[in-house]
DNA sequence: CCACTTAAACAACGCTGTTGCCAAAGTGCA
DNA sequence: TGCACTTTGGCAACAGCGTTGTTTAAGTGG
């Protein structure tokens, strides 16, 4: 690491900072106990900062007997990134500021089945629609338009951004989606799983921040996206999480995958004749496992079976961890939650595909993964203006 | 980060690179090259660790039309750790110096359950007979005695140093076995779970390095260590790798933790009724669980039962995995390998507990798993000294 | 009104990696 | 044998990072 680097490595973590405050804002002193920088460091960062409009003065807090500490915010129209979310039979595309609030969605019927110019020509219209709503003019914000993240929901390479053998639609296998739209846009484009780019955006509001946690998605299929020690994990072919498959019955009854007793067989095969107790209580030993093998600290549910009877499956899966914690001996059970999804919440999550990175919520470098080049996400803070 | 970190930060990048290249060496500008680091920069850098006798030049490379370039080697003997791995019935100490070689070993029968002075005497007693032995006379060396890696059996805290409810030896429940023995020999020293002393001394041999591999360790017990992405994965509570107790077998035979099908229960089962070939299907279906999840590009096995008949659990385990490949049709199954157990392996591990943050390779921080303070493993590379 | 406390900017500084230049140490052709 | 060329790596000067020391700003409390 240079020092360059070293700026905008210190940037981010400021940023990171004042995006976690949100609104509250945050001191000087604070973010330098925080980063452990001195506060004299801080105060030319965030100068730094405010002359780029990332960063602003929002008040002060009370006295303690002294100069009473200047509260600082993170701007959050300084910059913005779209989110799009290419399901089966619906495009889903939102614009978000920095701070993470969306400030504008696009709902449409899709045929992901139409092929690549449809779905990239629907894309583009919406994208295009979202962007330039008066009155606000998205060009004019300091940093403009970040970038876009797509989401999609078969198993690709995040790493190149191409899709493979995404089920059922075979027509998309082998396409180099993020260059093709990266190049349609002008716009650095990055493309995930839709259950990781759920996961990430869980993740930016999960308190405390930097913990672990896993994301099982119930819909169509089982899926699931991890978060661990705050980071998105993928590994390296953005093959994890594939938890639908695993066995939970060896020898147990036949998988569309081919194999036997899959999680996701016996989950949706137990919904199929309404027995949504069965269901959860699979889903829950599949989540014990996974809680047991990396050690996390919460699991969140989502997905449309899950939707429409949120407590049952809360319930369920939380009595088989209860269960066991109990005998285990080690404290009190993970805890269970549903996901709050409003039906946006895969697609605001891809919008922070583009924007984690300028908080400094790097990709894990796995050696061999061929790094995103030049069409990656937008660099840090500490770019070659002003 | 400031600017001593990010000194001690580049001075450990460049030392892992020379300890990778081992015995071949590697010249500065290849240095250069893989850091990303100006080659000026590298000059300085290796100046100063060849000044403080970490680095050494050993010969030159063949022309290539220009100046030959000189090599750079990692001096191994300036600085060493002790590895202790305490198991059930046996106490295993040896001596490892900076690029990983074991210089010696001890070995002698141990009663975990005799209890904490008894075992952390017979402990100090090896470590002192390791470190002593003429001609070697350890404190001469640059660096000296750099901390004592532990490694043992049950569940417990790497973060504190505490161990907690190891299996069949609640008086060892709370011990808290880093700050004693730190107090004790007067050095560094860091605590750690068995496998996860294993997986990280095979991740130091794993070509290339940086990938992810799981290490599961079939003995009295069924249990795992996880490196992803070139890091040893421990979770917040230092829990992870809780292999042996995934449900495998929905409502199956009784495990003795109270659970219901778990891998270990049927994979032990099978061992006692003599069908290795089984107990390999189940262990291989265990695997297979976790390579969907986690993405991991490696499987090693080990552990008693493992290494009695090596063969019919690799091409087990194997078999599944390749059985999962091609349902997939992902490409190359994962491989399955034994891991090379001397019997010393986990032993060796141990002694990378403190190692490794020498080379950079530093815990994953979680939030809330309370740092390892003072008594911590040694500084990096930029001391204070000189 | 003034002493005290706390926050944050200003100025000087040490140390980082970088850039520009040059000496060192080879090869290869005449 | 000699000289041009290539490549490596040290030396010196430099820009820029966070740090230290000091001053100014902006409050509280007697």
């Amino acid at each position: 690491m240079n020092l360059p680097a070293l700026r905008s490595h210190n940037a981010a973590l400021v940023l990171d900072l004042l995006r976690t405050a949100g609104e509250a804002g945050i001191s000087r002193l604070e973010l330098a106990e925080r980063t452990g920088l001195t506060p004299q460091a801080v105060s030319k960062i965030t100068a730094r900062l405010r002359a780029e409009g990332l960063a602003a003065e929002a008040g002060r807090r009370a006295s303690t007997g002294g100069k009473p500490r200047t509260v600082l915010r993170l701007v959050p129209d300084a910059g913005y990134a779209v989110g799009l979310h290419l399901d089966r039979d619906e495009l889903t595309a939102v614009l978000v500021d920095l701070a993470g609030t969306t400030v504008a969605a696009r709902r449409t019927p899709l045929d992901f089945g139409a092929g690549a110019p449809a779905v990239i020509e629907a894309a583009s219209r919406q994208i295009a629609a979202l962007a330039l709503p008066p009155p606000r003019a998205l060009p004019l914000a300091p940093r403009g338009l970040l970038g876009v993240g797509v989401a999609v929901p078969g198993p690709l390479d995040h790493g190149r951004g191409v899709l493979h053998r995404v089920t059922g639609f075979p027509q998309w296998d082998g396409f180099a989606l993020r260059d093709v739209l990266s190049e349609r846009l002008g716009l650095p484009v990055v493309v995930d799983k839709d259950t990781n780019a759920a996961a990430l955006g869980l993740a930016l509001r999960a308190r405390p921040a930097g913990g672990s946690f896993a994301y099982l998605h119930l819909g169509t299929g089982l899926g699931a996206g991890l978060v661990l020690g705050g980071a998105l994990y993928r590994g390296a072919r953005t093959g994890a999480g594939e938890f639908g498959h695993q066995t939970l019955q060896l020898d147990g009854a036949r998988c569309s995958c081919g194999g036997r007793g899959c999680i996701e067989a016996l989950c949706l095969a137990a919904v199929a004749r309404g027995d949504l107790a069965q269901a959860a209580r699979v889903l829950g030993a599949g989540a014990a496992n996974l809680v047991g093998l990396l050690d996390i600290d919460r699991v969140l549910l989502g997905g449309r079976v899950v939707a429409a009877e949120e407590d049952v499956f809360v319930r369920g899966v939380g009595a088989v961890l209860a269960e066991l914690a109990r005998r285990e001996g080690s404290g009190p059970a993970v805890p269970v939650a549903a996901a709050v999804g409003d039906g946006r919440a895969v697609a605001d999550g891809a919008a922070q595909l583009v924007l984690a990175p300028v908080f400094g919520h790097a990709d894990v470098a796995f050696p061999g993964a061929g790094s995103a080049g030049d069409a990656g996400a937008a660099g840090g803070a500490g770019g070659a203006g002003e």
